[in-house]
RNA sequence: GCCCCGCUAGCUCAGUGGAUAGAGCAUCUGUCUUCUAAACAGAGGGUCGGGGGUUCGAAUCCCUCGCGGGGCACCA
């Protein structure tokens, strides 16, 4: 579906042309108005235009407002000095609210394009803790955004089994279950010992194969990290294991390419990644001094598994901030593979921080090897799966989280995410509580009844989702979708309670007409709320 | 030393080069005889880290300095 703001910038242009601008046009910048006072849209395009024309901007400004025709009649036109104001008719408002329907803001962006996105990924040897949560919930929440907006989202998350973190993990569960040290480097921590005695009582016969230890061992951690995440509705598509690349020898095609391309040198008795035009020092080890593959031969060859074996045309990852260093080289690498780097679209999110004095006698940074953090586990039974994902998805991923972990546990019922199911709650109350007053309501709701500002209002935002939606899909930016959440839950409180002052503007009242044509308006804001939570992966509580 | 992110109200954060910079929390003042007060109405609170530059116009773009966080492995 066009969205409103499309329709006008198209008016806008045709207005602009009419006008007699030849050529390429500047960005005329039509976006949402600032102030509601300056209508619903704006354009600075007589300022824009002023120069190329060579006239005053406000008299350009008002010839556009004169030529311009919205289609539908969907917004008006005023001009205010070089300003040109847009404001969204009641009429079209009134329409609009009737064609509100539960995947309302859903468009075909993508044409069907096929999207991996890859996240969290940690390596299974420790329990998540508060901080991979972020990157669980960013991934799926963009995955979420993509199949929304016509895309073919295949979320995976890519399983190292075989580096050296792996065996490590291996040797620990090894090391605790015959009484020896853990290795140097090696993993503690209470789950450590239950791995080894699971694999103790479950499969006796293998605690003393180091290869097959290891590998029930990271079994058992990759179940536990897809339990921890399914408690905040995160399900994956794939499970991709690094092993697998290495059976499919795609590492090893993938650096015969790279030598073919000259793109490999050895140095120190090493392979080393480099592009030959630049210096020494970005070069990256493929193959140590003693024979074995890095991390960076198997991602060599996940490149290849993705983009040309399973053909996703685009790559998604999320990553932590602290491999920022790393994306320069997965992009040269995609290039010098044949494969288009900007395909290959990695996001990186902060970290999460704890503050000092937090809970846990933690305060400090978390170290999965030290056994000394707080596990999202604990986090989500503390505060809920809701309240995690509404906190975590309302921040820029570049923004750091500094979480208060006391104050998460004693948010309680001031927790802003139940401002956003509460105004779902009420308007599915509210229409129970129509059916039972009113056993015969007309099919059809007169709009035209709606004139309230705050009837118009709710119409107003709802008017706006699909722009919001489009431009979180186009920006990868879930973090658009619980404000706009926000902004629509307080048009909706309003609109509720200004029966709440005046009876006569409750949802339901006596008048049949009046009581469905207010019901049409609680019914396209409560599919809206509904919408825009899943996207979240939030709850839309019918009570509360 | 080099690279990345941040610096906006007391706190936590939004803010596609446009008009008088916003929200939540916190503080203060009002509003329940109700379709749900987990709500609504209102008030106070700002040198957008400092300084230059580009532009008709800069929180936003460029340069520079400062502060905080993260990274600079033959770990991932």
């Amino acid at each position: 579906m066009l969205t409103v703001r499309d329709a006008i910038q198209t008016a806008l242009i045709e207005a602009v042309r009419d006008l007699g601008v030849d050529g390429e046009l500047p960005d005329l910048e039509l976006g949402r108005a600032k102030d509601a006072g300056h209508g619903d849209y704006a354009t600075s395009a007589g300022l824009k235009l002023a120069r190329v024309l060579r006239r005053p901007p406000g008299q350009i400004a008002q010839e556009i407002a004169a030529a311009i025709a919205v289609p539908d009649g969907a917004a008006s036109a005023e001009a205010v000095g070089g300003y040109v104001n847009f404001r969204l008719t009641d009429e079209w408002l009134q329409r609009l609210v009737s064609r509100v329907e539960p995947r309302f803001g859903a468009n075909d962006l993508g044409h069907g394009e096929k999207v991996q996105v890859e996240f969290l990924s940690v390596n299974p040897t420790g329990p998540l803790h508060i901080g991979h949560g972020r990157g669980a919930i960013l991934g799926d929440s963009i995955a979420r955004l993509l199949q929304f907006t016509g895309h073919s989202a295949h979320r995976e998350y890519y399983v190292n089994d075989q580096n050296r973190q792996a065996r490590l993990f291996g040797e620990s569960v090894y090391a605790r279950l015959h009484g020896q040290e853990p290795p140097e480097g090696g993993y503690v921590g209470d789950y450590v010992t239950e791995i080894a005695e699971t694999a103790r009582a479950q499969k006796p016969d293998i605690v003393d194969n180091l290869d097959e230890l290891r590998a029930f061992a990271i079994a058992a951690m990759v179940d536990r990290i897809r339990a921890s995440v399914a408690r905040l509705g995160v399900r994956y598509d794939e499970w991709f294991y690094e092993s697998r690349l290495w059976h499919e020898q795609l590492p090893e095609e993938a650096i015969a390419r790279l030598k073919n391309g000259g793109y490999l040198k050895e140095k120190e008795g090493a392979l080393w990644f480099g592009d030959p035009a630049e210096t020494e020092e970005e070069d990256r080890v493929v193959y140590k001094s003693n024979g074995e593959p890095t991390y960076f031969a198997s991602d060599l060859g996940y490149l290849l598994s993705r983009f040309e074996r399973r053909g996703f045309e685009r790559v998604v990852e999320v990553w932590g901030a602290d491999h920022h260093g790393y994306v320069p080289r997965m992009k040269a690498a995609a290039g010098a593979l044949g494969i288009d780097p900007t395909k290959l679209v990695i996001i990186l999110n902060q970290l999460v921080n704890l503050k000092e004095g937090a809970a846990a006698g933690s305060g400090g940074k978390m170290s999965k090897r030290a056994g000394r953090f707080v596990t999202l586990d604990e986090l989500i039974d503390r505060v809920g799966s809701d309240a995690v994902r509404y906190f975590y998805l309302l921040r820029s991923p570049d923004t750091t989280i500094e979480f208060d972990l006391e104050l998460a546990i004693t948010q309680g019922n001031e927790n802003p995410v139940y401002y956003a199911q509460y105004a779902h709650a009420r308007l599915s109350n509210v229409e129970v509580a129509a059916r039972e007053r009113h056993r015969n309501l007309p099919d059809v709701a007169k709009v035209a009844l709606l004139s309230q500002p705050w009837e118009l209002d709710v119409a107003r935002q709802l008017a706006f989702w699909p722009g919001v939606v489009e431009d979180a899909a186009r920006l990868l930016e879930p973090h658009r979708i619980p404000y706009y959440v926000h902004d629509l839950a307080t048009s909706v409180h309003r609109f509720y309670h200004a029966g709440n002052a005046e009876p006569a503007y409750r949802v339901v009242v006596d008048d049949p007409e009046l009581t469905r044509a207010r019901l049409e308006i609680s019914r396209a804001a409560r599919h809206t709320l509904k919408t825009a939570l899943d996207l979240m992966g939030v709850s839309a509580p019918e009570r509360m």
